[in-house]
RNA sequence: GGCGCAGUAGCUCAGUUGGUUAGAGCGUCGGCCUGUCACGCCGAAGGUCGUGGGUUCGAGCCCCAUCUGCGUCGCCA
């Protein structure tokens, strides 16, 4: 077997040239006396003439194969006859003259059509992963992502990082995101878990001097999927001692900005916008907001706590809030698409929206009988409301409003084409609370996790006003999306004693969960500090694609199970036997 | 766990008010064809209508349950 070329290498310039290429049968022309056949590799594709004159054994041989066998063939690029180019084809000036052909495996049938069109239902693409991956889009889409991975590990070796393995099988920590369990035979009855993140060994690392760590590397989370969310992800986990925030978030935008450059060829702007948590929400309702396009909100709690309409005094009242958001040119929707509005709010725990249609001959709105005039004109002023646009407003507690205005804002931009796909907004959210209030566990929980640093600044209300407390945590944002995320670390036993102690975790608890991790930083444990970038996710935006499904290459379904190899599965009894295992199903 | 969409030939889909033998395009198979590139022409094969139950003289279609895939809320420190 030979191969001297990839398909697709092939310009009129290598006319004359006799070459060998390997691929695969996209497609078959058979005229009777010649035959044309597309053959394709990882590169792309490039037709190979059968004629019988030029290699007359071989005849039979093409007209044998079908789609998808595997050849190696050699023969003479040759410029096309006059008028017979195909423009729509990277090889589509040349053709390749068969004088020998090699069938190095044949194929059956394949289930779809190998093409980038395939409009398939996924869970046949799935089962047939394997082939789902021959197609042009998704190759791209791994060659893509290798070429990401190599400029993240040429980018910190540069800057002096350590790529260092942390262990996979690990132990179970409380709070967070529920574990993947490894039942350990040795020891019967007891588990490993398989790591959320590497998060407590890269801050040992720290502890043992590594001072730049950086490992691109699977992390496991048995929640539920989404269309961005597998149970099995990748990050590029990093982390620094005797840094600051600045430092760490000026080096992470130096890295955005080479890897755009050097892999899209698109120029970033640094440094990002820096956004506080609290400004994020009053403006974009969002902790991750799609700066893509403006459409703010804003709060009107003053311009109506006084009005006649009960729904928004009472809320003002009662110490929420109401907030508005301009969707302009949507005065022409129709009731059914307000209906569809007010469901969308109700998704996102809104109890109603209400909705003001600006026209020319003025306003038009279910609740315009329950304000004056003078009010009315000063909530579209407010609004800067213009003769064509519809003001919707949500009325409810401060992060319910922002949230719900958040997510129709969205939604508008989705409904009015606002998303440019070529526009790549970044930004960084800052000043994270540091706990939220658990009404389910009845306590505050950490909202990044528990060895985030609070603000020095803040840690007086430590005691009395946890949720004022504010973090040393930082997420880059792009176009809506989390990219990444992290925080500077507490290193002193002091202050992580009075974390633990306000989320209810008592000294034997924290003893038993932790004690191995704080202990290690008893012995000089250097200031320090990092973040995790979401790989999948950055694939996807960088790739344009609509699933994460697309950036892995063998993912799970919604439910959790692979459809190429039918995990998870039952196991034989002698392994649960040696595990110790006894497997109860409850019958519902 | 909740809400929503989908499941009919290998693939993508159509299928009327519940009524004889469930159709089309692509693909596949056979035949013809020396310049196609989604080649063309002629012919053929190919169906547990996701599964189970019910209503009915009769169900692809109506009802109930269930499975699978996808989206989403909860969840994801």
């Amino acid at each position: 077997m030979k191969r001297t070329h990839y398909c697709a290498a092939f310009r009129k310039e290598n006319a004359g040239e006799t070459v060998s290429v390997c691929g695969w049968i996209q497609r078959r022309r058979d005229h009777g006396g010649v035959i044309f056949i597309d053959l394709r590799d990882r590169s792309g594709m490039v037709q190979l003439v059968f004629d019988p004159e030029v290699a007359k054994e071989y005849f039979p041989v093409a007209e044998k194969v079908r789609p998808e066998y595997v050849l190696s063939a050699t023969g003479k690029v040759s410029l096309r006859p006059e008028g017979q180019d195909n423009p729509g084809m990277e090889t589509g000036e040349i053709e390749i003259y068969i004088e020998e052909v090699e069938i190095l495996n044949a194929s059956k049938t394949p289930p779809f059509l190998i093409e980038d069109d395939v409009d398939c239902d996924e869970m046949i693409r799935l089962k047939y992963r394997y082939l789902d991956l021959r197609r042009p889009q998704l190759q791209k889409n791994f060659q893509l992502r290798h070429k990401l991975t190599m400029a993240m590990r040429g980018f910190l070796d540069a800057k002096d990082f350590w790529e260092i393995e942390t262990p996979m099988l690990t132990a179970s920590t409380p709070e967070g995101a529920r574990d993947y369990l490894v039942p350990s035979r040795v020891h019967p009855g007891n588990f490993f878990a398989l790591p959320q993140s590497p998060q407590l060994f890269k801050q040992l690392l720290m502890v043992s001097g590594m001072e730049r760590y950086f490992q691109i590397v699977r992390c496991f989370r048995d929640e539920d999927l989404r269309a961005d969310r597998q149970p099995e992800f990748t990050q590029l986990d990093i982390e620094m001692s005797f840094v600051d925030q600045d430092t760490i978030m000026g080096l992470m935008e130096e890295m955005m900005k080479k890897i755009y450059k050097d892999l899209l060829n698109i120029d970033i702007e640094t440094p990002f916008l820096r956004l506080p948590y609290d400004e994020a929400m009053n403006r974009f309702g969002s902790d991750k907001p799609d700066l893509r396009f403006a459409m703010e909100i804003k709060d009107l709690s003053d311009l109506v706590k006084d009005a006649d309409f009960k729904v928004f005094a009472d809320v003002v009242k009662k110490g929420g809030c109401v907030k508005s958001i301009n969707a302009k040119g949507c005065a022409k929707y129709s009731r059914r698409d307000f209906d569809a509005l007010v469901k969308l709010a109700g998704v996102y725990g809104a109890k109603g929206m209400a909705w003001i249609q600006v026209e020319e001959d003025g306003v038009k709105s279910p609740i315009a009988k329950f304000f004056t005039e003078e009010q009315l004109t000063a909530i579209v002023k407010a609004m800067d409301g213009e003769v064509g646009d519809a003001l919707l407003f949500i009325a409810d507690q401060w992060e319910t409003t922002c949230i719900v205005l958040g997510n129709l804002r969205l939604e508008i931009a989705r409904r009015e084409g606002l998303l440019d796909d070529d526009k790549q907004s970044f930004l960084w959210v800052v000043d994270f609370p540091m706990f939220e209030y658990s009404e389910e566990e009845q306590r505050y929980v950490a909202k990044h996790h528990p060895f985030t640093s609070p603000k020095m600044a803040d840690l007086p209300l430590l005691a009395e006003a946890p949720e004022k407390v504010r973090a040393d945590a930082y997420d880059m944002i792009l176009n809506g999306v989390e990219i990444g995320g992290g925080s500077l670390r507490i290193h002193d036993g002091a202050t992580q004693a009075k974390v633990f102690e306000l989320l209810k975790l008592s000294a034997e608890e924290v003893e038993s969960k932790f004690g191995w991790f704080l202990r290690a930083f008893e012995y000089g444990a250097p200031p320090h500090g990092g973040l995790a970038f979401g790989v999948d996710r950055m694939v996807m935006l960088m790739r344009k694609c609509a699933s994460i499904r697309d950036v892995i290459a063998f993912p799970k379904t919604q439910s959790a199970t692979c459809l190429v190899s039918d995990a998870p599965g039952a196991v034989a009894p002698k392994q649960l036997r040696e595990l110790g295992i006894e497997v109860r199903l409850t019958e519902e």
